[in-house]
DNA sequence: AATGAATGAGTGTTCATTCAT
DNA sequence: GATGAATGAACACTCATTCAT
């Protein structure tokens, strides 16, 4: 049987499914109420009954998605012993990992990654997701230089290459053109390649 | 003396400007044609002898752009005789081409950067973009890589990783929050550091 | 023990309570019902099992209020023998009956005197609700002319001049800025200024 | 030859009007912008070329009211002498200036005596508009205190009830039944009633 | 009796675009 | 070339009312 709790619980989920799948999809701005109500098959009032405004949908959806996001980055790193292979595997596990969940909410994924131009409130919770993201990243990275695993250098800098590195093949594997080399890679062949080009760049084997 | 046509070009590209400056800074929706033409001091109705439509201006703007950036990274590449080392003197001084032209044209690099929620036709032409300059970038990769100067790879993955790099360097350098390390660093510098992290990795000396 | 008719009884008295109160501070249409059930601790739908409709339930409550304050209009007044002393003390009964009516049913009177833009048919309601008012003080000028107390004129005029003084003397003397020299007054002390002026304008001792 | 300037303060003057009329005969709540426009005969967005919002032309409408309304009660007033019978002719003259004003400006007058029920600040500048007429009022009152044609009294208390009485009659003058007595009055024989029951009371002759 | 989710017609406002002058 | 008044299709949001449970 199902229950009331249920009830609401799903037409709120669906709703939220599909706003976000809207907002990924034709951006925040272009993304209608009336559209998504009628792809939810309810009134225009149904809408306002769970949330209370167009941003307050869009600032849940991140939020959650900030949530499961920064889940799955702490839970990647585990603690390295000290030799390059380890870092080099641990830093493989996470980014499989983290692909892998970006291909299974890749709507939040495109909405993070391209949603820039929304709402200030809204804009500002994306931004604070990457900031998030980042940290978490540079963490690894200070840790990793303390066990003498990487060089001295500028942590923060590092880290900002590295994220640069994930949005931009996050938007190209998920989001690029269908027939390329990219995007028909699996999470775990990207990661292989992604952690070699971390470590030891365009010349490194 | 100034002619009408050198008056008419004046306020057409001053209107441009001002486009570009608002597009950059509030974003394509956010930008409304009464704002820029109160900026520029113009009627309504001017904006519209000059232009066909918001989205036509947008256009031309990235349009414009596109011309300009796509000369600094054809320019920048010189011919490589074969030494690793020429190699990475050639790639910094690309950089260093680019992240002055960057510098220079901040307007035009954030909205190419973050004017992802345009009209189609809009997010179309900065897609473009991005596509050719890392069409360039893959060109010379694949003449390293047959010069024996980089190991065999696959050349589209470098250069998407590349242009990955480039993409979220200049978002943090020029447009992160103005106290970060990164935000100091003058164009050689970051050059420099992009070089060594793209040649060698994270491991790199 | 409280019989279910007594709940029912004391729940739909709550309601028109809580609706008087807030339709006399916020105006017919600034009252919602979702405003009223959430201060009854109710639900939505609630409301519309004691009450046909918005515009019913504001019915109601003029309508109560006008039987309760006609019924002390009507007692006010006494039979006068026939000398102006009997008149004026008459006259002050009835206009401290009045106003201290009025002030243990503020709410009342404050939307019979300002509820002026609200339904059409309430609107009639409470404009009916005057003139019956303003009918009884006719009646009563009409009896005091009659016993050779009063100068003959015309009574309609007559009733109307002392309606608006009682009109306006209530909205300043209840809902005036509370550190007038008005609204300090004691309902007695204002029926006798208001008596003097009655019967003998400003001039008047 | 009509030059812009004209056109534009007709359209303006027009719409002014227009939405005066309907604040008055329905309130401001139940006047709709379309309802506005389509007696104009203009399309939606040219209200907003003109006006602000909704509450703006509300403002508008009664601060221009206002000052034309007090201009008539300022000029009403002519300094007397020192007797009661000067004292009695200039409130007649007054008396006769204002309800001569309420006749050629009955929207307007509407709108001040039933427009409660608005946005705040709309319902805040009808109470200063009252508030300033009684005050004008009050000082009339204190300087034929001062002259000794009227006896010591509390003024405050006297202008409120002077202004009682001009609210109420101008309500029932104006817009009370079309039957009544009241009604047929011209601007004089009331103004000569108000006089008289002003100063004698109802006792008066 | 009571709930609260659902409805949907309406409301003020915005803004790119047009056009007579 | 230039103006700025005029347009009207949207759009987010409100709220009295209904109804299945």
């Amino acid at each position: 049987m199902i229950s009331k709790q249920t009830i609401e619980l799903d037409r709120r989920e669906q709703i939220l499914k599909i706003s976000l799948r809207q907002f990924a999809k034709n951006g925040y701005h272009k993304t209608k109420i009336s559209d998504i109500v009628r792809e939810a098959g309810v009134a225009q009032g149904t809408f306002y009954w769970y949330f209370k405004s167009k941003e307050a949908i869009a600032l849940e959806i991140i939020q959650n998605g900030q949530i499961h996001f920064l889940e799955v980055v702490a839970q990647g790193y585990r603690q390295t012993t000290g030799s390059v292979q380890d870092a080099i595997k641990s830093s493989e596990k996470l980014f499989e990992d983290l692909f892998n969940f970006a291909e299974n909410n890749k709507d939040l994924i495109e909405l993070l990654l391209k949603g820039v131009e929304s709402e200030d409130s809204v804009y500002q919770l994306i931004n604070e997701t990457w900031v998030k993201i980042e940290e978490a990243f540079q963490r690894n990275i200070k840790r990793a230089t303390e066990l003498g695993i990487l060089p001295e250098k500028d942590p923060s800098l590092q880290s900002a290459l590295l994220i640069s590195l994930i949005e931009g093949t996050l938007l190209r594997w998920l989001f690029g053109p269908k027939d390329s080399t990219l995007t028909k890679k699996t999470a775990n062949e990207l990661a292989k390649e992604m952690v070699r080009f971390e470590f030891f760049g365009l010349l490194g084997i």
